[in-house]
DNA sequence: TCCTATCCTG
DNA sequence: CAGGATAGGA
């Protein structure tokens, strides 16, 4: 199809609000819904009768597709984000997998959700649409106006006579949309917009150049070049204020306790100075007045990354947590470039796993829903740069982690069902948020001493009391998830009992209940040092702690 | 001397 | 679980 093309490539530098576009993909999405139902309508259109286009006005098309893409920069940086309003023949897959995540949005095969749920998201998506359909709209009819100024004013230049057009509310914002990664705008050929586009073309005298950073010669072209940018500066923002809005609105209709810590998230920051600028984001337009501190706003930024632009947080839980232990990060989100799998907020666990569905959490979910109570803070949002190569933040973090908090010790505690007897350095990869020191090096050693000890005195108990019970062999021995002994360990470190113990962790308490069992029968307690044996039997046995912990950051 | 582990105590 | 004492290794 004949359409014009918009490429932006993206920037180094980012604005606060171009960070969240950047991050938060559900700006593009959004985007790409508004634009996408524009395109159905105008297909719907005009698609039977588009009319011939000779030579000519290929040619003239081919310029301005030129032009703009010209406006992107270096081609370099686009690969990355390849966003696609509509198909095309080259994006043509595209397309189709967009119009089937839409169709799956609007509602189609969501076996899990109820219909109640269903509407609603489908009523929060068709508003956002609409929405976009009506910035789109109100882009084109700015786009006729100055282009029918220009005919007339060609010498007193834009700006004077379009202050409005040139209005952004954040020069940064705008500079980052310009900049931002591949953003290709499909306009309906037969609209009034594109024909008075053409009109303008026509009117250039310069040849076609095909290199996509063609320097602009004619005035015209700039001037279209430069309305073509405010404008869509605009559009984004508006759109990403609206996809916030709706955001801000979801959280807190339905997680309002995920709303209740904003202030002491403030105090958390250690600064009563905003991390991010006063040029974030106005939060007039919004209902929920955003606090300007790093924490929350990335919270938001990580509930967006995992659940989408469809601002539905109760996306279920297999959505979200991995599936693989191998590659907990690595999730298939319905829009795709999402690599977040990152901790979860209190909120999500509560709502979607420990209240709804207990006993059917595999090992996994449940793993991870022992960090509910894990809130997203300075340390965690450095993990989420981390995972995200697309984030490049230049919001300056507060240092990690000064102390050790219970949630580190929940960890460490979780840790010890795979390893007894870390070494500093798996404890100092496996807790990135903490400013490691001397004093909390030994904290942390000290807790698995403490972790060994009370493990080594249940297993001596038990190895006694089966011995006074007439065990004659290690034979009758054995450690299940219903033995006693089972249940004391898992009590002092899985004391929610929200995480799956590994097997593997039974297999080891089985083999140092017959070593104590052994020893004791064997009267080599009467050794003073009888249990340096077993421990150097059991240290043998530990394993590699799974690189999920890594990523579930505790505060 | 420093670090780590264990034991003991509260 | 933390603090102190103690022991052993580097």
């Amino acid at each position: 199809r004949h359409s014009l093309k918009i490429k932006i490539s993206p920037s180094a530098q980012c604005s606060h609000l171009g960070q969240y576009c950047h991050q938060v993909n559900w700006s593009c999405s959004s985007f790409k819904e508004g634009m996408y139902l524009t395109k159905q309508h105008s297909m719907a259109a005009g698609s039977e009768e588009d009319p011939p286009h000779n030579e000519h006005h290929q040619a003239k098309r081919a310029r301005v597709e030129n032009i703009i893409r010209g406006m992107g920069g270096s081609p370099k940086a686009r690969p990355h984000h390849e966003w696609e309003i509509s198909g095309t023949s080259v994006k043509g897959s595209r397309e189709e997998k967009w119009m089937q995540m839409s169709h799956t949005l609007e509602g189609g095969c969501m076996p899990r959700r109820t219909s109640s749920i269903k509407d609603e998201e489908r009523h929060s998506l068709r508003q956002q649409l609409q929405n976009m359909q009506r910035l789109l709209k109100h882009l084109q009819e700015r786009f006729l106006q100055i282009d029918n100024l220009s005919e007339t004013q060609q010498e007193d230049g834009m700006e004077e006579v379009l202050p409005n057009i040139m209005y952004c509310h954040n020069t940064l914002l705008k500079k980052e949309f310009l900049e931002w990664p591949d953003c290709a705008l499909r306009v309906d050929p037969d609209s009034e917009f594109e024909r008075k586009t053409r009109h303008v073309r026509m009117s250039q005298k310069q040849t076609v150049q095909k290199s996509n950073i063609q320097i602009m010669h004619n005035k015209e072209d700039q001037e279209l070049l430069e309305v073509l940018k405010h404008e869509l500066s605009r559009a984004v923002s508006r759109s990403v204020d609206l996809v916030f809005k709706n955001f801000s609105s979801a959280i807190s209709n339905r997680h309002p306790r995920l709303l209740a810590g904003l202030d002491c998230n403030s105090e958390l920051s250690g600064s009563p100075e905003p991390s991010l600028g006063a040029d974030v984001i106005t939060a007039q337009s919004l209902p929920l007045q955003f606090k300007q501190n790093v924490p929350f706003q990335n919270e938001i930024l990580e509930n967006l990354l995992k659940y989408g632009p469809h601002d539905d947080l109760r996306v279920p839980l297999q959505r979200i947590l991995p599936t693989d232990t191998s590659s907990p990060q690595i999730l298939d989100l319905p829009w795709s470039s999402s690599k977040a799998c990152s901790k979860l907020s209190s909120s999500h666990i509560d709502t979607e796993a420990t209240e709804t569905q207990p006993a059917s959490l595999g090992q996994e979910r449940m793993e991870a829903a022992c960090f509910s109570q894990v809130k997203l803070e300075h340390g965690n949002l450095q993990g989420v740069v981390e995972r995200n190569p697309y984030l490049s933040l230049n919001i300056s973090f507060k240092d990690t982690e000064e102390g050790l908090t219970p949630n580190h010790l929940k960890k460490a505690k979780l840790m010890f069902f795979y390893t007894r007897y870390p070494s500093s350095s798996v404890l100092k990869s496996f807790f990135p948020d903490v400013k490691f020191n001397r004093c909390i090096t030994s904290q942390l050693i000290k807790w698995f001493s403490n972790f060994r000890e009370f493990y080594y005195i249940q297993m001596e108990k038990f190895a006694r009391q089966a011995i006074l019970d007439g065990s004659g062999s290690t034979r009758d021995l054995s450690v299940t998830r219903d033995s006693e002994l089972f249940r004391a360990l898992n009590t002092h470190y899985n004391k929610a009992n929200d995480f799956q113990v590994p097997e593997r962790f039974l297999e080891v308490a089985e083999v140092t209940l017959k070593e104590f069992f052994n020893a004791i029968l064997q009267a080599k307690d009467k050794d003073p040092s009888w249990k340096k044996a077993i421990y150097k039997v059991i240290c043998k046995l530990d394993g590699d702690v799974p690189d999920y912990f890594k990523s579930f950051a505790c505060s």
